[in-house]
DNA sequence: AAGGTAATTGTAAGCGCTTAAAAAAGTTAT
DNA sequence: ATAACTTTTTTAAGCGCTTACAATTACCTT
């Protein structure tokens, strides 16, 4: 059996009020009896009883992550940033995978609140008003992590998905590219793939490009289906010379692609992803990309949540974190 | 405030244990009552609170899963496996990376233990004495997954890397090769280090190839140093025309070594990795491999956890899962 | 030494739930 | 109609902890 507060108390010779304030207000117990009751916890290997404590606190010191496809590489750093910050604020971490499954996402939200997680971090998904009340209703604060919502009052974390394609998309005109594609995120259900979008279009237009405006094609977030869209893409144009990929495992099925029908990366074709994933460093060619600041966005979407449950509210509602243009071999001057 | 079993009560016009049977023993309350209840409990989209239960139950219903390293794209499919196994069964997860962190590993078992998991899947790391007393001391249960132990009595749930490592070789010398070499775990702190390296040794000497039995590096989980450990043998064997990698991440690494050294795979030395990670299949080229069964091993690893938890014991203790060799692009016959 | 104040400790209520035991309500047999 | 059961419901204790409040002890003053 699990030793309880009594066994310490009965242990130290004091009453359990007592030792219960040893654990929470240690200056108010005299060194004596502190000293023994500190010796029994040691001793009986004494932890307080969670659930005991939840109850009075309606704490559970446990945040929850909601994901949409833990297989994309994208959220084992988010998940390694926000980890780290939960042991920093003393929380646990509670990790769900949706797979972009919208059943799924209500029950985990359903199992989140029977567990009293103290707050949800929602991450890349659209956060549709049924998920808002949903929300709301159970009564659980959350902020939103590489997403955000014009619609509701929400904390977010981002980056400036327009202003980062926008750079990606310069960089290749810069780089000597007139005809220029992109391999973009289905707009439905899709958190950036607008705003990428958009960067993509005011690049061309402030390139005076504007003819490659239709040279994009879309893709759900595999790698099988980016080789498919790239197919389309050249079929329809075949003098692209550059691809902007709005995701790194894109810019590795463009590249397969490529590959395959023996297009030479950068040597014909340059491709840029977005993301910078660790494999974006491994791949061949290794990708050049818009770096997210991947562990940082974990990490401060958890302090934000901590904000909220502790100020209830936010300083910065909406939070733009730093992107940044890597290059590396998969891209070349024309 | 969220309602409490006594909203529901007063709403329904019944006394609360009246409603708490209604949750736990429908049939005991009558249908008139009952139904009154339902709709109460409908109604104020009451849920009965995780602490109280769990105060009376000792049980969180919570299963703590811990990983060596997120970002090893192997932990996303057991992650998926066990979430689903999870979700089947009625429990929750918590999930925990230690970055392979002996302190870390040591606080996030006193975490779990403070949240009162019921039981914990170790993963992909030798279970020291150190680990299996503070498990033991704390009473929880748990199982090994991708791991097992001599020394103390374990269920685990793996496979045979010994066997899969031997078929790997034995496919390499099937194909002509003669001069293999081997990137392996460093067998410190190692859990399929050895096992692998004695199938490799084993199916050297089954082919009378002993004269390879040293051309083996070592590297520590990672891209760059499978890259140089590669550096490291091909220095000192030019000879090579086949690698075993014992990991998909490695076989990554060294193919990069080679690319970046001109000699071509498969065309000039074939490399077979170890896992099938989803990436396996979209690298270029696109790896053999032996296949892992992920997912289920996830899934396997919360069962059998579930079974220790619910009979106290396991049928099988040592369940092996069968593994695979997929053939891809990055080997050649000689 | 008595009285007063401050510091320390113990008692008991209560967090939201389950469940054994007691009480009430409903059935059946006489 | 009443005794003797059976079924259903309520009462109350308790899970392990915190904390307001009461009780005790220690320490000053005069």
């Amino acid at each position: 059996m699990k030793p309880t507060i009594r066994d310490v108390a009965k242990m130290a010779g004091v009453s359990i009020s007592t030792v219960s304030r040893v654990m929470n207000s240690p200056e108010s117990v005299v060194e004596a009896k502190r000293s023994r009751v500190l010796e029994a916890i040691e001793k009986l290997q004494y932890q307080p009883n969670a659930f005991a404590r939840g109850l009075i606190y309606r704490k559970s010191f446990t945040l929850g992550l909601l994901i949409p496809d833990i297989e994309n590489m994208y959220f084992a750093g988010i998940i390694r940033g926000m980890q780290d910050a939960c042991v920093k604020l003393g929380y646990s971490l509670m990790i769900c995978n949706t797979d972009r499954d919208k059943d799924r996402l209500l029950s985990y939200i359903d199992a989140f609140r029977e567990k009293q997680v103290d707050g949800i971090v929602f991450a890349s998904d659209i956060l549709y008003p049924e998920y808002y009340e949903k929300l709301t209703a159970c009564r659980i604060p959350f902020v939103l992590l590489s997403s955000h919502s014009d619609e509701f009052e929400v904390p977010s974390v981002e980056v400036d998905d327009e202003e980062a394609a926008y750079e990606a998309v310069k960089f290749l005109i810069e780089l000597g590219h007139r005809e220029i594609g992109m391999i973009g995120f289905n707009h439905v259900n899709s958190v950036s793939g607008p705003p990428r979008y958009e960067g993509f279009i005011r690049a061309m237009k402030e390139g005076g490009l504007t003819h490659n405006i239709e040279k994009v094609a879309y893709a759900e977030h595999r790698f099988e289906q980016a080789y498919h869209a790239t197919h389309e893409l050249f079929s329809a144009h075949p003098d692209i010379t550059a691809v902007f990929c709005v995701a790194d495992e894109f810019a590795m099925g463009t590249i397969s692609y490529l590959k395959d029908r023996n297009i030479l990366v950068p040597g014909q074709v340059s491709v840029v992803g977005f993301d910078n994933l660790r494999m974006a460093n491994m791949f061949i060619p290794k990708l050049t990309t818009v770096a997210q600041p991947i562990y940082e966005l974990g990490y401060r979407a958890a302090e934000k949540l901590h904000e909220l449950l502790t100020t209830g509210s936010v300083k910065v509602p909406k939070e733009m974190m730093k992107h940044k243009l890597i290059v590396r071999e998969s891209s070349r001057q024309r």
